[in-house]
DNA sequence: ATGTAACAGTTGCAAATGCAACAATCAAGA
DNA sequence: TCTTGATTGTTGCATTTGCAACTGTTACAT
């Protein structure tokens, strides 16, 4: 009886991402026709790469069905491409392509001036509270099944 | 360069919605046969109830063709009615039954239970900071297409 | 009152997603 | 070596979603 479901984290966390991701969907898709499990490929690769589709999958939360598809697409545009270097036959990493770099730098660019509107508006201490909040979640996560 | 996604707003929020949503949903999921739109949709009827579909698509961030498809499921399994009362014929309100308000229980319950596991993980003022004032931004922003 | 726009809810359909099952590869012990 | 089990990525298929278009209703300006 005196639940109060606005204080509900994952109501309230979706509701949150789904304005924010909305939001910054209306920049970049006019832009680009980027769908958003594909930037946040981009993104991963970018920042992190070259890198496997399981450490991304791990890292962004992700599903790997969703990686593997959003792989195939981004590498159809060119902004992508795989590695098989390596000794390991299972996986390969993957990595921009120069196409890949640049919009990869103009998408950051939006980022960081998205998230600029939010700082003045939340402060920026508050925000980075709640960013390393949220990075601690992450740990509690232990039994991702199917990912 | 300096940008870091970890810091992104709709990529770090995504990130929390997926990983406590999930979290919740192996609870009640193998309990009741519910999907997240629809414990969405119930918690709203049964905290606001009676509300009709287009206030709860302004309190949850949710699609009004998801809700109605919902409600209908909710309405199927008899957890959920319409009343028609009102002059207003376009519109009708949503209220529990005594069905539906017996699982509404059940769910805030595990809600709550579910909320003291993060209690101390997170910070409930800068969540509650955050999305007062996403909120107070989509207000301003009049262009939601289809909600 | 009458026409026009806005609104609430629904539906059609293409696209995205989730989950299980699969093939290929590797690891590690009997 | 051989076998069992895990790992990585992919596909098949049913379900869910997103968006636009639609119906029916109301509001409102002229």
């Amino acid at each position: 009886m005196s639940f109060d479901m606005e204080t509900f984290l994952p109501y309230r966390l979706y509701q949150a991402a789904e304005m924010t991701g909305r939001a910054f969907e209306r920049e970049y898709g006019a832009r680009y026709g980027l769908r958003r499990t594909e930037w946040r490929v981009l993104f991963n690769v970018g920042q992190y790469g070259p890198i496997s589709a399981v450490e991304i999958s791990r890292r962004a939360s992700l599903e790997k069905t969703k990686i593997s598809r959003a792989v195939h697409r981004l590498q159809e545009r060119g902004w992508l491409k795989r590695l098989y270097s390596k000794g390991n036959r299972r996986t390969h990493d993957l990595e921009l392509t120069g196409d890949g770099r640049r919009i990869f730098q103009e998408l950051t660019l939006m980022a960081s001036e998205f998230n600029a509107r939010f700082e003045d508006k939340i402060g920026q201490n508050e925000l980075d509270k709640l960013i390393t909040q949220l990075n601690d979640l992450q740990l509690l996560d232990h039994s991702t099944p199917a990912m």
